[in-house]
DNA sequence: AAAGCAAGTGTCATAAAGACACAATAATAT
DNA sequence: ATATTATTGTGTCTTTATGACACTTGCTTT
């Protein structure tokens, strides 16, 4: 690798979002040496825009071409890589003529992302030996001020949810209710009640609900539906009303 | 000035809002040459936060030290300055030395702040010879891609108008019913009822009616209200629900 | 003293949200 | 086969919020 078509001082991390078994994951590499995990990030050429910069980084790691993406923050604490476990992962890789590239202080641009959790085919770097999911709640150890950087996506996640076609890009196709009212509830933190949000949910008519139901799951085999792609980008343009 | 304690690359703008005489404005300087105007900003030391950054530059324009501030965007598109009238600025002000330093490629890291607008002293730097007020929605000519950026923020203050105190930041400490609903109102971009708009802030509690009015005015002279800080903070906390 | 207009207050109809009950059904256990 | 179980499908009722609009009050101007 050579740094010298990447601009100094700035990184990027990306919080990439699934949604599997009723649970939030998100995308993590595990450090050769260190253990550690990490959020997949990179580098920005000196040629292109950050958006651009999320799409190839992300490319590389889940063999994803049009994956929705979305900036959120910067995190640029002066001290933010004080124990840079990275580093070190660095140093015992022998890359020597590279470190000083990494030395510097760098801000990182957090973006979050939106897969279909079974598209993903999770690739590891050159300083990764797993890349795979963690769920959004779980207790891992994460390098640097990537566990903020995970907080912060998920808030903005929630503040997005009326806005962003957020139900579409994490979900497969074809979907019941219980999965993506399962969704919200993860996304939101709390637990909405059934009946209410289905009529909720159906009131926008963002919804096509299919002659088909999810058979194989033990009991009642719920309906599938699939979004209706013009109602619903209309209707986020105002934002879904209410909350939640 | 000296150009080598700030980091490559990194830029800070701000939007900086203030409210007067029922409209919406930006503080923006005016160039020296090219008389275009641009948005307050600087550079980022190398021991300092993007936040710091932004306050140390916000005190030298406005005077005030406790602002509110947020991040809401960066700008990166490779060609974002082009054509950077600002390089003019520099250029005809003999600046030899510190050109290298401006003719680098720039992201520049967007915050909006809010303002009393009457507490703020508008103060150019070196670059400009003006620093004034204009109105969200006036047609003057800024540098750059700073046009962009006040859009961004403007829907950035849209989307968190239920999330941030910003009616409490924007307006004086005392302040009339119908300024409070001008001020959302503009920010919104559509008329509301004004009798359905008392009702509705009214219900959240977080509002004191006091035993004064505003006199001077043409007409009845309307009631003055004081935030209820307590209150406020805490609605913020879970968001103003509904929609307005 | 009257006019003009914004501010203060209230009502009604409709829509949305919250709480809850009961029947239907697919897999599993007997 | 039949009963069991847990979930899904659907509906009702009450409370609350929203949208549309009318009338009165009071400050300033003419």
């Amino acid at each position: 690798m050579d740094f010298k078509n990447f601009l100094n001082h700035i990184s990027i991390d990306c919080v990439v979002f699934g949604f599997h078994e009723f649970d939030l994951k998100a995308l993590t590499l595990e450090m050769k040496f260190t253990r550690e995990h990490a959020l997949p990030g990179g580098f920005l050429k000196t040629d292109e825009s950050l958006e651009d910069a999320a799409k190839r980084i992300l490319k590389e790691r889940t063999g994803l071409d049009k994956i929705f993406l979305q900036q959120f923050k910067v995190f640029s604490e002066p001290d933010r890589a004080k124990t840079n476990a990275a580093l070190k992962d660095l140093k015992d890789s022998g890359n020597k003529p590279d470190l000083h590239f990494f030395e510097q202080r760098f801000l990182s641009v957090g973006f979050f992302a939106l897969v279909e959790y079974t598209k993903v085919q999770p690739t590891p770097d050159s300083f990764s030996t797993k890349c795979d999911w963690i769920g959004v709640n779980e207790e891992v150890s994460l390098i640097l001020d990537h566990h903020t950087i995970i907080n912060e996506a998920l808030k903005e996640l929630r503040l997005q949810l009326n806005y962003q076609p957020i139900g579409l890009k994490l979900l497969p196709k074809k979907f019941t209710m219980p999965e993506l009212q399962k969704l919200y509830e993860v996304i939101l933190g709390k637990e909405l009640d059934r009946r209410n949000f289905q009529r909720k949910i159906l009131s926008y008519k963002i919804l096509t609900k299919l002659n088909e139901r999810r058979t194989g799951g033990a009991f009642k085999a719920p309906f599938l539906y699939e979004f209706d792609l013009k109602n619903y980008q209309q209707a986020l343009e105002n934002g879904l009303t209410g909350g939640w």
